[in-house]
DNA sequence: CGTCAGCAGTTGAACACTCAACCAATCAAG
DNA sequence: CTTGATTGGTTGAGTGTTCAACTGCTGACG
C-alpha cells in the first residue's frame, strides 16, 4: 500500500518499516516467553500473568473483574483461564461476601510455589530476549509509546496501567 | 514476584513497568486493529498481513515457506490462514513450476481489491491509535529495540526483518 | 417493597492456533 | 538407478479465544 489519490494518510516508510519491526518483533518475542514457561513449566503465558496479578494483591485475590481489566482480556476469558488454573490446582474460586453475584479468585498454595518456579524463567526470557539487548533510553522509550497506546484504547478506564511519570 | 536470594537478575521497578505497560497496550492495540478490521472488512489481523504481503510480491504471488516466514508464523498456520483466504475468493494456489513440492499462493483480483478497501482502515487505527499519539524519536526507539528482538529470536534467519538502517 | 435496568460472571458453540504425525518431491551419496 | 535424509506443505486432534446468549444479584426509582 502506498499513496493514492484517496484521502487517506499513509504511514511514511520509516513508520512503516517501524510498524513491521513491531509486529515481527512481538510477534517472535511473545511467541518465545510463551514457549519457554509451557515447556518448563507448563504454563501458557496469560496464565502466567493471571498467576502473577493474584500474587500482588492483597490476600493473594481478586475479582473476577479486577482480573479481567488488570490483564485487559475479555471477562469471558479469564473466566476460561481461570477454570483451567483451578482445575491444575492453582487457584481456588470464593463467592464474594460484599456481592454475591461476585467471585474472587485465589491463588493457592501450590499456584504460589508454581508462581515463584515461573518466574525465573520468564524474567530471564524477557531480559535475554529483550531489555538486555537494547539501550536503556531507547526502552524507556517503548514504555512512553505504548503507554500512550494503552491509555487512548483503554477499556473502560486508565485504571490498570501502571503509571509513567518522568519522576 | 521481587528479590529473593536466587541468582535471578530480576527486573528493575522501572524496567517492569515499562515491560507491563508494553503488554497490556500492545494487547490492546492489537485488539483494536483486529476488531477494526474484523468489524468493517471482515478479515483478521494476521488475514490482512498475508494479503499485504502478497501484493507486495512480484505477480502478487509468494510461495508458502516465504511468506511464513515474512509474518513470522508456522507453516501449519500458514496453512490454515491460507486456505480460509482461498475459501474466501481472497487468494489462490498453485503447484509451483520449478518444485513440485512447492506451492505457491496469489492473490485474486477480489483478494486485491479487499485489501485495498481495507487498508486505510488499518493505517488510520495504526496512526489514530499509537503512531500519532507518540513522539517521532520515541517512535523510532520502538523500532530499535523490536529490531534486536526480531534479530536475536530470529526464527531460523534474519531474512524476512525490514532493514532498518540509519540512511 | 416491587419492578426493572444494568452489572458480575458463566456457558457453549464457532472459530483460530499449535503440535506432532504424515505424504510427496528433491537432493546427495554410493 | 536406488537408497535415505531433508525439505515443502498439509492434516487432524487438542487446546485456547471469541462472541452472543443467558442466569442471578443489585440498586435505583416509583
Amino acid at each position: 500500500m502506498t499513496s493514492t489519490g484517496t484521502g487517506t494518510r499513509w504511514l511514511t516508510a520509516g513508520q512503516q518499516r517501524v510498524w513491521r519491526t513491531f509486529l515481527l518483533g512481538s510477534t517472535r518475542l511473545l511467541d518465545r516467553l510463551e514457549r519457554e514457561l509451557r515447556e518448563r513449566h507448563g504454563l501458557s503465558l496469560p496464565e502466567y500473568e493471571i498467576l502473577v496479578r493474584l500474587s500482588e494483591s492483597a490476600g493473594r485475590q481478586l475479582r473476577m473483574a479486577e482480573l479481567a481489566a488488570s490483564v485487559s482480556h475479555s471477562r469471558s476469558r479469564v473466566t476460561h483461564t481461570v477454570t483451567r488454573l483451578e482445575a491444575a490446582g492453582l487457584v481456588r474460586r470464593t463467592v464474594c461476601p460484599t456481592d454475591r453475584r461476585g467471585v474472587v479468585a485465589e491463588l493457592t498454595d501450590e499456584g504460589y510455589i508454581r508462581l515463584v518456579e515461573a518466574a525465573p524463567t520468564h524474567v530471564d526470557g524477557v531480559r535475554g530476549h529483550l531489555v538486555d539487548l537494547v539501550d536503556a533510553d531507547d526502552f524507556e522509550a517503548v514504555g512512553r509509546v505504548f503507554a500512550a497506546a494503552a491509555q487512548q484504547l483503554d477499556p473502560g478506564c486508565a485504571a490498570a496501567l501502571p503509571r509513567i511519570t518522568r519522576e
